[in-house]
DNA sequence: TGCCTCATAGTTTTT
DNA sequence: CTATGAGGCA
């Protein structure tokens, strides 16, 4: 038997034993949510509910698997009937056993981000929009607009005018190029990541029968990261709860940062409008961090705009205190970062250590420095391995057996064959569906002019024709491909051989090829599933959400990086970024250090850029912290005084007034650009204080005045 | 039409 | 520095 008041503390135990009836966790950073949705799970199969009745959606399908795995070793018992994944993964499986019902009569194709951006350029190609205009919006940038439309459920006007204003003059365009984009998602029974949602949101809505005997099998169900879901995920748990349901949703309206993505943290406010006799419960007591880094914590969420009601509050002491450390570069954070590493490592494991960024280019330097000194590392967030070209190749092939209209994956299919080209990849599509006679003979034309078109499609016919294993399949799709791989990746075939063996070890597990394709574009990382041990984690912030490490460095935490450039613009977005940084802190159990390099390289100059500090820094109280600063022998020593806050940057221009005088003759105030100076070097100006005298950020020697003659322009 | 070269712009986050 | 895309040549 559990003991459940042992183990869990009362407003837990109370989230975990109310199983009938609507219930609203709000759960503060580390204050046991995970524990909460486990013994929930335990109690509920405890309390003689069949597995196979719950649903559980988390944000990934890591975490679903582990919270179902952690309530396997508490109960001794198998739980592999429950239902869990992502809202993503649901909705497929769910689409895929009613395709008929949403319009795909021969079943559908998911595609990755890559392929719904290569639609957005062939669709602008086709119509002839922005011919020679070299400022036109990229092929990401327009697909940004389309999702972003979508998953906010905003007319793309409404999200151009609100965050993307220079846009507008293609606003038009954008228009024509939704529109063909959807067009061309129909005609080839494609399906984006968007569509998994609103496709299932309609087919529940429409389908009686089927919503029915749904809401007949999950009599309960779970949601992880309610502040993340947006408007159709929020339908869609309605949907499947129906009016009496029993459904807990978990969520902490302060950890909300996907708001990019469509979320809305809206949903989580008004979870007890829409089910009606919610009960609240709220979590409050924090069980990971010592209390000096919720007191680091409490002071970022103190910062923000909209005030949330949360005051975390620990029993776990420490004297000691989170650091701040400020290295002269990102060179030398690199560096330092790495001495820090092998400090932790005496006292964790190294998988128990984490190093944090914003972006995931962030880690490059670090990773180097890393490999150099021979310390494993593993990495989330960043490149996935489904997106690798090779990995796409061969899933191609298995697109096409699935689904022969599939015109991206012919494209990709055929790519490799010398003297094909888009166009006649299109040409031979269009002659392939239609029947004709004349399209017969052109087909023929081109098979004997290309011999590998034959072979390819001798290949993919021998696959349709036989019903095989996902597993043999892929045997034989690789070692069809063995040779164009060798011949497209001459230097590196051997280590993407070995990735590929790796996809058809995944390939064994699986009875059915379309949940197969599904997992690995669904967040199916085979890098991810084997954790490894003994190796110290590189993570962006949002591949962090839900983790925990004993000790975690946050580094670039530098105007521009942390917050995101992007972001810099609208309050709205700046807001998030502090939750983002409210996240990255409150991953640290024990200890907390947070890097802010005094320059980065920047790869457009080839050069150096002093850099400011993090506001979400700059604001701390100095009584939460301890200072460090990189001395001239690369070694670490404590600073004595304050740090120098800044001049306010955000009008850089005009936050002076107009200048009394003529500029002095070396000084042009309207540039505040870079400049010389004998002893340290070169520096970034900040603001001009009077005619000739100017606040400079010097890298390494932080902020400084300067008159005006001691210094050169560049 | 395909393929190569050169210019240019621009760096989030994820299912 | 790298990805994207325009433009030129075969």
């Amino acid at each position: 038997m559990i003991d459940f008041d042992n183990e869990l503390n009362e407003a837990q135990r109370e989230a975990v034993t109310t199983t009938e009836g609507p219930v609203l966790v709000i759960a503060g950073a580390g204050s046991g949510k995970t524990r909460t949705i486990v013994y929930r799970l335990a109690h509920l199969v405890n309390q003689g509910v069949d597995p196979a009745q719950i649903l559980l959606l988390t944000f990934t399908r890591k975490a679903s698997q582990e919270m179902l795995a952690r309530a396997e070793s508490i109960l001794g018992r198998s739980l592999h009937t429950a239902s869990g994944g992502t809202f993503h993964s649901f909705s497929y499986a769910t689409l895929r056993m009613n395709s008929a019902d949403i319009g795909f009569d021969n079943g559908f194709t998911l595609m990755d981000r890559a392929d719904s951006e290569n639609i957005c350029k062939d669709v602008r190609d086709e119509m002839g929009l922005g011919k020679g205009d070299r400022s036109y919006p990229k092929k990401a940038t327009l697909l940004d607009m389309i999702t972003k439309s979508r998953n906010k459920e905003l007319p793309i006007d409404a999200i151009m005018e609100r965050e993307a204003y220079h846009l507008s003059p293609y606003l038009e365009d954008m228009l024509k190029i939704s529109d063909g984009y959807a067009q061309f998602k129909r005609e080839h029974a494609l399906v984006d990541y968007d569509d998994l949602l609103f496709l299932l949101d309609k087919l529940l809505a429409t389908n009686e029968p089927l919503r029915n005997q749904l809401q007949a099998r999950y009599r309960y169900i779970m949601v992880d990261e309610y502040q993340d879901t947006n408007l159709v995920q929020a339908r869609i748990v309605k949907h499947l709860a129906g009016t009496r349901g029993n459904v807990m949703a978990v969520g902490d309206d302060a950890q909300s940062i996907y708001a990019f993505r469509g979320a809305n943290v809206a949903n989580i406010l008004e979870f007890p409008k829409i089910f009606e006799g919610t009960k609240i419960v709220r979590l409050e007591k924090n069980y990971r961090s010592v209390q000096p880094i919720l007191d680091l914590t409490n002071e970022i969420l103190k910062g923000a705009t909209t005030k949330f009601d949360k005051h975390l509050y620990s029993d776990l002491k420490s004297d000691t205190l989170p650091q701040v450390v400020h290295p002269l570069s990102d060179q030398t954070q690199a560096r330092l970062v790495v001495d820090q590493i092998l400090e932790l490592g005496r006292r964790y494991m190294l998988h128990d250590v984490a190093v944090l960024f914003r972006a995931g280019y962030q880690s490059f330097p670090l990773e180097v420095a890393l490999t150099r000194i021979g310390i494993d590392y593993q990495k989330f967030g960043g490149i996935r391995f489904h997106e690798a070209a090779h990995v796409k190749d061969v899933l191609s092939y298995i697109r096409l057996v699935l689904n022969p209209h599939d015109l991206l994956a012919w494209q990709r299919a055929m790519e490799h064959i010398k003297g094909v080209g888009p166009k006649t990849v299109a040409k031979i599509y269009r002659a392939m569906h239609s029947g004709l006679e004349n399209d017969k003979k052109y087909m023929a034309k081109m098979l004997k002019k290309h011999e590998p078109l034959q072979e390819l499609l001798a290949e993919l016919n021998r696959l349709r024709s036989t019903v095989q294993k996902p597993s043999a399949v892929l045997e034989a799709v690789l070692a069809f491909y063995q040779p164009i791989l060798i011949e497209k990746y001459p230097d590196d075939y051997p280590k993407r051989q070995a990735g590929l063996e790796q996809l058809s070890q995944i390939a064994v597990g699986y009875t059915e090829m379309e949940q197969f394709i599904g997992d690995l574009s669904l967040d199916g990382d085979p890098e991810d599933e084997k954790r490894k041990e003994n190796a110290v984690v590189l993570s962006t912030v949002h591949s962090a959400k839900g983790l925990e490490w004993s000790a975690v460095i946050i580094i670039d935490l530098v105007e521009d990086r942390f917050p995101s450039r992007k972001a810099m613009q609208r309050a709205e977005d700046l807001e998030e970024e502090r939750r983002l940084m409210y996240v990255a802190c409150t991953r640290a159990k024990r200890e907390l250090k947070l890097f802010v390099p005094g320059s980065v390289y920047n790869r457009a100059s080839g050069m150096s850029d002093p850099t400011l500090p993090s506001p979400f820094v700059l604001e701390l109280p100095d009584s939460v912290f301890e200072r460090l600063n990189e001395s001239y022998g690369g070694g670490l020593e404590q600073r004595r005084r304050a740090y120098e806050p800044p001049a306010p940057v955000l009008a850089r221009n005009e936050d002076e007034g107009p200048s009394p005088e003529p500029a002095a003759p070396k000084a042009d105030p309207s540039k505040l650009g870079f400049c010389k100076h004998k002893i340290f070097g070169r520096g970034k100006i900040i603001a001009q204080l009077e005619s000739n005298k100017f606040r400079v950020n010097f890298p390494g020697f932080g902020l400084k005045v300067i008159i005006g003659d001691y210094l050169e322009l560049l």
